[in-house]
DNA sequence: GTCTATAGGTCGATAGAC
DNA sequence: GTCTATCGACCTATAGAC
C-alpha cells in the first residue's frame, strides 16, 4: 500500500464520538453557536458528514452530548477526590474553589457551553437538549450528595433536590459572572460568599444562626 | 397630498431609542441573537436602517443599550420600594423573591438577555458590550447597598463590591437555572438557599455561626 | 476561484418640528 | 429661519453557495 494514501481512520464508536465532540467544541469556540452544524463538525473532524449523523443521530443529540460531556467533566474535576467527608459545608466550599480553578483553566469550554445553552433555549428543536442537560446535572449533584449521605450517615436539613439545584445555580452564576467580568481578584471572595449559602445545612445543626451580639 | 403617503414619524431621540430597543428585543426573541442586525431592527421598527446607527452610533452600543435597559428594569422592579431597611439579609431575601416573580412575568426578556450576553461574549466586536453591562450592573447593586448603608448607618462585614458581585452571580445563576429547568415548584426554595449566602453579613453580627449542638 | 447576499457604517439631502 | 430626525443611496468587508 501507498503510505500516502488516505487510509480510513477506523475508530470505536465511543472514541469517534469523543473526537466529534472535540470538533463541535472547536466549531462553536471559533464561529459561535449559530455556526454549529453537522457538516461543520464533520469537516472539522475530517470525516464525512454522514459519520456525525451515524454517531449522534441528530443535531439535538449532538448538542446534548456536548453539554453533557462538559458538565460531566467539570463535575468530575471538581467533586472528586480529597473532599472532607466529615463536613458538608466545607466540601461544598472546596468544590466551588475547585470550580473556580477549573474555570480559569478551561475558560473556552465554559464559554462554549454558556453560549450553546443560551442559543439552544431559543431554538425549539434544541430546547430539550438544554433542559435535559441541566436536569441531568442537577440529578448528578444530588446523587453526589446522596453518596456522601450514605457514606457518613448524615443528612441535610434541606431537601437534596433543592440544595442540588441551588448548587447548580451558584455554579452557573459564578461562571457567567466571571466569563463577563474576568475579575480574578474578586473570584475567590465571591466563591466564599456563595459557599456560605450551603453552611449549616447538616441535619442536627438546627440551621444557620447569626448572632446579633 | 395623498393621505396614503408615508409621512415620516418624527420622534424625540429618546423615544426613538426606546422603540428601537423594543424592536431589537423582538428580533432576538423571534430569530435568535445571530439574527440581530441593524437592518432587521430598523425593519421591525419601521424605519430606515440608517436611523439605528443615528440613534445608537454602533451595533455594539445598541447591544449594550439592550442589555443595560433590561438590567436596569429588573433592578428597579426588584430593589425598589418596600424593603425592610433594618435588615440587610431580609432585604436581599425579599429582593431575590421579587426577582423570581419578575422572571416569571418577563421570561422572554430574560431569555433574550441571556442569549445576547452569551453570544456577545463570543463576538470580538461585542465582547465589550457584555463586559461593560455586567460591570455597570454590579456597580448599580453596590450603589444600592451604599445607599442602604448611608441611610441606616450600618455597614457590612464583607467588602461591598464582593457582595455585589456575589449577588449578581446569584441572580444570574437563578435565572439561568430556571430558564432551563422551568422548575416552578422548587423556585422559591432555591431562592431561600441562595439568599442564605447573604445572611449575617452586617458588621457587628460577627459573621455567620452554625451551631454544632 | 466567482458571485451573491448581507453585514456595519457613511454621505448628502430633506421633511418636519421648533 | 434653525435644528433634528429621517431617508435612500452608497461604500467596503465578509461569509456562503456554487
Amino acid at each position: 500500500m501507498n503510505p500516502e494514501s488516505p487510509t480510513r481512520d477506523y475508530l470505536p464508536l465511543e472514541e469517534r464520538r469523543e473526537r466529534l465532540l472535540d470538533a463541535a467544541l472547536a466549531v462553536v469556540a471559533d464561529a459561535g453557536a449559530s455556526a454549529l452544524s453537522l457538516r461543520r463538525v464533520a469537516e472539522r473532524a475530517g470525516v464525512a458528514h454522514r459519520v456525525v449523523t451515524y454517531a449522534f443521530g441528530s443535531k439535538q443529540a449532538l448538542v446534548e452530548a456536548v453539554l453533557h460531556r462538559a458538565s460531566q467533566r467539570a463535575l468530575d474535576a471538581v467533586w472528586t477526590g480529597d473532599l472532607p467527608l466529615d463536613d458538608f459545608a466545607e466540601a461544598v466550599r472546596l468544590s466551588l474553589h475547585g470550580l473556580a480553578r477549573d474555570l480559569r483553566r478551561h475558560e473556552s469550554e465554559y464559554r462554549v457551553v454558556s453560549e450553546l445553552t443560551a442559543s439552544a433555549r431559543a431554538h425549539p428543536d434544541l430546547r430539550g437538549a438544554a433542559q435535559s442537560e441541566i436536569a441531568a446535572s442537577v440529578r448528578a449533584i444530588a446523587a453526589s450528595i446522596e453518596r456522601w449521605s450514605a457514606a457518613t450517615g448524615r443528612t441535610l436539613n434541606t431537601p437534596t433536590p433543592v440544595v442540588a439545584a441551588a448548587l447548580r445555580a451558584s455554579v452557573d452564576g459564578l461562571v457567567e459572572w466571571w466569563l463577563s467580568s474576568r475579575d480574578d481578584r474578586a473570584l475567590d471572595d465571591v466563591v466564599e460568599v456563595l459557599a456560605f449559602a450551603f453552611a449549616g445545612r447538616e441535619a442536627g445543626q438546627g440551621g444557620v444562626h447569626h448572632s446579633t451580639s
